[in-house]
DNA sequence: CTCATCACTTAGATCGATCTAAAATGTTTC
DNA sequence: GAAACATTTTAGATCGATCTAAGTGATGAG
């Protein structure tokens, strides 16, 4: 490409609109697909976009048309694979309508998360997908009314006020402790990890709730550290409790891997000497020995639900705010066994 | 919020403007902290914007300016934790200037890529960070110069007229023969996935020409299926060769978790019946048991390595093309032994 | 007292699309 | 042949910022 030409600015619709021998305005019908346009006249102008190369500039239409055709998602971290298949289901839904994706990670920090959002007003998102970060005060909901601004919260929420897509925390707890209770524990041990938020805190209930449902004590709740290189040497606050578990629940597919491998380092077998359920199933579970029995929460489907469910907002503002809440399955593996 | 103020259209410069006894020019300034205007003025017109709740509008101002703010990203498979990492990579150095990053999910297919970079260019992307998509015709690099984008290829190259970032994968294949080789294997098997492009291919010769050095027969290489789930039980291709290795290098880390699993599943032990070094080392390799030797290419690095050279060839677009490949770190944990 | 300089400030054009309202063209109908 | 109508096409304003070139006063120099 010769140094003129990579001066000469971009092709725009005025220059299509004269190669063609039409108005501006006819071009721009034309790229709307607009059926008042004569047959003729649309293939001439066609033409003519393929023969100069035109690109349409979203930008610049969106500064007449009330939609920038970008969709804001906001998680609280990107190297967490659970959160990655969420962004997958987002991105796939929100592609197929042609709009596209702006990718944050807040670092589960509010300070930081109110700085991304703040940029994508900026950027004039159409609606912003929001994992809230721990902390996040309730009053944001009211902020993001005032702004106007389209928004779903997915798999933690801050309010009711707006749309929610997660996944039945209570019921998975329940499946995972009618499961151990069936093959007879009564000894269960929550492995908490990662900061409080709503999610965390309905597991914890539905754990709790589950518990003593079953008449069994939900006592035993033990948090593990953040980063998951060190949950498996953490390990052995399992067996440091007043009463030793026979059976632990995991609070997500990291503290499983933690632990899993923290067992196997003491020289324990999981399954005999300690069952152990994962939650939120990602890819890992499955591929993991001995495979991990798991409550599956679907974060695909979830990042799926949630794109479907902005889209709906987006075009409908008034509706009334909306819960979904996706089923949990119970994938039974090979990580328990009847206690010893 | 009342529905007429709903109705009302957001607050603009001009509102500003007036609301602070200045013209839009001077609130223009002050926006962008010109050292031109007052230090009086400037605070009237910052009191004004916080007053009316102003939101700068990046896409009316790039309009006027060659500036969207926006990067792309496009990769070929998101739920792969080892671009999960990638993209926060990216995502981190590029967040921190200010610009926001676009995600798409080529799925390894070179038409939906197309389309994806199509998208991008309407969007007016100020550059795109590219994984090419396998079997990406080379073509497609002076597709790119014409259209004057900014562009760096990660992991993968389809042209050396592009900025590329990578890592060494050559060389790390020859720290795992030669870590394999020093313990006195000698049947070393090449266990391969997914589609033919650059990063495979220099993985297979470096593996080759590191066994050549060596005087081993760089014969064994297994190519494994593409789903995770799949890899674990085809294991058993391990053991049908002419020769039997007594140790695997793994593609990626896909195929060293899923022979991993097989392994196991086989009842065979990691290390003395067959020694196990994976490739890329994301986080999980060390959370699996036993703890897998692993070459690291650093993909977190690598992503900010893409997005600052990307930063650079946008800032100076004359700039000759640069290749930048990142060292790879031989990890050495629990996964091989000596032959039996 | 005039002119140059400095430190700000601003009117108006501009970016590339869309939208409104009206005009041009072709077709029927009476 | 004119009026009524449907079908296409278009001129010009508009969205919200930035940029250019010009316009204020105030101060100092000659």
């Amino acid at each position: 490409m010769s140094f003129d030409e990579r001066k000469k600015s971009r092709v725009t619709l005025l220059d299509v609109a004269r190669h063609a021998n039409v108005s501006r305005a006819t071009a721009s019908l034309v790229l709307r697909k607009s059926p008042l346009v004569g047959s003729e006249t649309r293939s001439r102008v066609e033409q003519a976009m393929r023969d100069l190369g035109y690109v349409y500039n979203i930008g610049a239409a969106r500064l007449r048309v009330e939609r920038s055709q970008i969709i804001g998602a906001i998680v609280p971290n990107l190297t967490n694979p659970f959160f990655a298949e969420l962004l997958s289901g987002i991105e796939e839904v929100i592609g197929e309508t042609g709009k596209v994706v702006i990718l944050a990670n807040s670092g589960d920090k509010v300070e930081r998360q109110a700085m991304l959002l703040q940029r994508m007003r900026e950027h004039g998102v159409d609606g912003v997908i929001l994992c809230p970060a721990a902390r996040t005060a309730p009053a944001l909901s009211e902020e993001i009314a005032d702004w106007g601004m389209p928004v779903v919260q997915v798999l933690r929420h801050i309010s009711f006020d707006i749309d929610y897509v997660g996944a039945d925390y209570a019921a998975g707890m329940r499946q995972a402790v009618d499961y151990l209770a069936s093959l007879g524990h009564e000894k269960i041990a929550f492995a908490a990890h990662g900061p409080v938020q709503s999610a965390y805190q309905e597991r914890v209930d539905g754990f709790r709730d589950a518990m003593l449902s079953k008449g069994l004590d939900p006592g035993i709740l033990i948090h593990f550290p953040t980063q998951l290189g060190e949950i498996a040497s953490a390990t052995h606050l399992l067996f440091e409790q007043a009463t030793r578990p026979t059976a632990a629940i995991c609070f997500n597919h990291l503290v499983a891997l933690g632990l899993s491998a923290g067992l196997y380092d003491r020289g324990l077998t999981i399954g005999r000497d300690l069952s152990l359920i994962g939650f939120d199933d990602v890819a890992d579970e499955e591929a993991i020995r001995p495979k991990l029995t798991s409550v599956s929460t679907g974060p695909v489907t979830i990042g799926e639900m949630a794109a479907r469910l902005l889209l709906e907002r987006i075009a409908n503002p008034d509706l009334p705010p909306r819960r979904v809440v996706n089923d949990t399955t119970l994938h039974i593996r090979q990580s328990c066994g009847r206690p010893q």
